[in-house]
DNA sequence: TCTGGGGTCCTAGGACCC
DNA sequence: TCTGGGGTCCTAGGACCC
């Protein structure tokens, strides 16, 4: 979907419409979430805008008229209002996003039921066995699902159609918004390899300035460079996935299916806080992210038993902690406890930026209840126990 | 006045088991 | 006296994605 969330905001605020817009914010926006409803019905000049925006916080998105300005996602909003004052920014409204969400999936799915989910806004679609959803008609089925999918909810997406995911997915950003490509074989060398490594679903800054140090910055010198050396450079995992990507290989199927692995809350204080002196204000904030990860898990109908705490401190470095319980749990008084056990662990010299919780090891109930489940040890114990005792004394 | 929130997957060492 | 070879689970950190 192009530029999700402010998109929706447009549908909602349709006297935006070409205005430089960002989505975004902490703790301040929700606020001003209220003052939105009214908003509706006021003048352009009337919105909240960029630089009066006082907090902490990165933008989700901008809209293309804002991202001229060098505005883009995961920017911190001080650096952006810098670069577009003039923006009007908007609180994130996830539960709409959701909606919108839930509805172009749908659509999707009637048209094509091959459909993995990749978060909100994001899907890949498995065209190989619908009809005449190979070669030109894969672009006869992309303008289908974009034109089903603009009427039904007046948003525009952009799609790549490939072999296979990794390029499918390279080729959707080339034509953005309400772009279709369609990459061949044949298109990897005029099509993929000009393109900066970092372009590859998988490399992210790390590995690109690995590479770069490296001497390697195209696809085509990444695909260039012998498997041997990758390996040796990256170890032999993702050496080798290295060089499949380069050359386009990627045989992983359209899932369409999948179960949670973990869920979490988060938040991020307006103001970092002591462990000590805010105790009062940690207690609280700990105790309410234990609630809502219960009422996530119980909403959803899981349960965990790997309970873990993330703490991040002023400096931005990252500590988590987890305890396993022998028996998954959704519940909150539960799931405290076992928190609280984590933070005991950890160091509480500095002051906290952000605090979270995390149940992990999910298991789906049955009727409200865990499923009864054979510990993983007793069928290979059973299996050893039964060779003993054929085998005697030589196992 | 830098840097959200919700995820997945991988690695690596140590405990523990047979 | 210098010591195996599997395997799984747990914990902590980190890369990456949307």
């Amino acid at each position: 979907m192009d530029a999700f969330y402010a998109s929706v905001e447009l549908l909602r605020y349709p006297q935006l419409k070409g205005l430089p817009v960002v989505i975004g914010g902490g703790r301040r926006a929700a606020d001003e979430a209220l003052r939105d409803r009214v908003l509706a019905e006021i003048g352009v000049g009337e919105f909240p805008l960029l630089k009066d925006y006082v907090g902490r916080g990165v933008i989700t998105t901008a809209t293309y008229a804002a991202r001229q300005f060098g505005v883009g996602s995961a920017m911190g909003l001080m650096k952006a209002a810098k670069l577009c004052p003039q923006a009007v920014m908007l609180p994130v409204d996830f539960a709409e996003y959701r909606r919108y969400s839930q509805a172009f999936k749908a659509i999707v799915r009637d048209i094509v039921p091959l459909v993995e989910d990749r978060g909100v806004d994001e899907i890949y679609l498995d065209f190989t066995d619908v009809p005449g959803g190979q070669r030109e008609g894969g672009r006869v089925l992309a303008r289908l699902v974009q034109k089903a999918v603009f009427d039904g909810t007046g948003l525009t997406c952009s799609v790549g159609v490939a072999p296979n995911k990794l390029i499918a997915k390279m080729a959707s950003e080339f034509n953005k918004p309400n772009g279709i490509s369609v990459v061949q074989p044949d298109d990897l060398q005029t099509l993929v390899w000009p393109l900066a490594c970092r372009k590859i679903n998988g490399i992210g800054p790390k590995a690109d300035a690995k590479l770069a140090a490296l001497g390697i910055h195209t696809i085509g010198e990444l695909a260039a460079a012998e498997p041997q050396w990758l390996v040796a450079h990256f170890g032999k995992a993702t050496g080798a996935w290295l060089h499949a990507a380069a050359h386009g290989r990627d045989d992983r199927p359209v899932v369409t299916e999948s179960e949670p692995v973990s869920m979490s809350r988060e938040t991020t204080f307006d103001r970092d806080l002591h462990a000590v002196r805010d105790r009062a204000a940690l207690g609280a904030v700990f105790t309410r992210l234990c609630e809502q990860v219960a009422a996530d898990l119980q909403r959803k109908g899981y349960a965990g038993k790997t309970i873990g705490i993330k703490l991040r401190y002023e400096d931005f470095k990252t500590a988590t902690r987890d305890h396993t319980l022998p028996v998954p749990t959704a519940d909150a008084v539960q799931i405290r406890r076992a928190a609280g056990q984590c933070l005991k662990r950890a160091p509480l010299d500095q002051r906290l930026r952000l605090l979270g919780v995390r149940v992990g090891s999910l298991v789906k109930l049955v009727d409200g209840l865990v499923p009864k489940q054979a510990p993983a040890h007793t069928a290979p114990a059973q299996a050893a126990i039964i060779l003993e005792a054929q085998t005697g004394w030589l196992f």
